[in-house]
DNA sequence: GCACTTCCGCATCGATCGCTGCAAAAGTCT
DNA sequence: AGACTTTTGCAGCGATCGATGCGGAAGTGC
């Protein structure tokens, strides 16, 4: 009777107890939880609480409050900030910028989810004891930037773009409309006026 | 001997013990150290350590640490971001543009001061006890916004920009620059490299 | 059945959080 | 001098912070 195989793969059933959670939901609980109140404002109690998991099932699963953090950045990246990898995959230096920020504007505004985003306003300015996961974001940030350039000395090399064009200067420019972006759904913003303001600036193409 | 008139003033000396700290010296590390850490992120202890006062003498002088933070960040309003009030009397929109990110720039990345802007970066995304200094900080960048859209609309007004120009668009555009601007000086990046960005930016006037 | 491994619930740890009571100190008033 | 007003230094308040120890529960192996 022992249930050595309880489905079909003929993987063997973990030892020890089995957990009485799913990791994934109560990590997307929680990375919710820290988009909400940022890294600082979300308090072991909280975020347990919205896990719905006891503290001590967090820390064995996850570690501590830090690596919480990091697990759902990561989810975070794969999740509700995926539109950026699909935005660089777009054929055309224009397409990539107008993917990126109606993605910006898509997921920082989206009803029944946090506004705003998560790599922003999760650790923009901290205590010590937070440094780390401040200058862990901002390193996330940085990267995102990377990759925007990367894609757009590409599109210089291909001629989708002038050979006067300075990829770094244009990826510093599109990030930081993307960034401002998020500053503004978090203060409440709506979509719709946001999508104008980016539609509006993507009109001229390149900008410089 | 008693020290009725210290000065050539005719005012009085005010009733009781002395205050041994000058006020305005505390508020002006206060508003440096909101800045740098977050509301959330700048304990009491930091605080009064930062400011060279007692905890007892901080709460007697100011309240307690949202009535500081209110306070600090009127500081920071006639002070660091006193370029907003200029920039808004510049003569002409794309001359209120540059001054604006000009001085955001400068402000954010100026050495020997903290990266960012305290209106920013002050309180993003909160925990529950933090809502009110989140909620005034979202008010104090929509009154920017605000401030920055009917100087754009006297501009319409005057012929300097064209009839068909939404003044709205533009303020919100210009401020997400601006706060695009302060989420990158507080991941460190460079001024020189911001400045070109907003340069470049600035270029072609008006934009859309 | 029994040893073994892992997870859960409860209680609680030391540290720090924002904040305050109290008495002495340092002034001005009459 | 003596009453009055305000500030200062010290100690400590209750609450919450992130994090753990421990014993029982719930599975596995043999």
């Amino acid at each position: 009777m022992g249930g050595v195989e309880t489905e079909q793969t003929g993987q063997r059933a973990p030892l020890g107890r089995p957990r009485a959670f799913d990791t994934e939901a109560a990590l997307e609980r929680a990375m919710l939880f820290f988009w909400e109140h940022g890294y600082e404002g979300a308090s072991l109690s909280g975020l347990t609480k919205a896990m719905g998991v006891s503290t001590t099932s967090m820390y064995t699963a996850f570690g501590n409050k830090e690596d919480l953090f990091r697990k759902a950045l990561e989810r975070y990246t794969e999740g509700p900030s995926a539109y950026l990898t699909r935005a660089l995959e777009e054929p055309s230096a224009r397409a990539v910028a107008t993917a990126l920020l109606t993605g910006t504007v898509r997921t920082t505004t989206r009803p029944a989810q946090p506004h705003g985003c998560l790599g922003v306003q999760g650790a923009l300015a901290t205590g010590t004891s937070a440094a780390t996961v401040r200058d862990l974001l901002a390193a996330w940030r940085e990267d995102g930037c990377n990759r925007l350039r990367e894609r757009f000395r590409q599109a210089v090399d291909e001629g989708d773009l002038p050979a006067t064009t300075d990829p770094g200067l244009l990826g510093r420019y599109v990030s930081t409309l993307a960034f401002g972006i998020a500053v503004q759904a978090a203060s409440g913003i709506g979509r719709d006026e946001l999508q104008q303001m980016a539609d509006a600036a993507l009109a001229a193409w390149p900008p410089f």
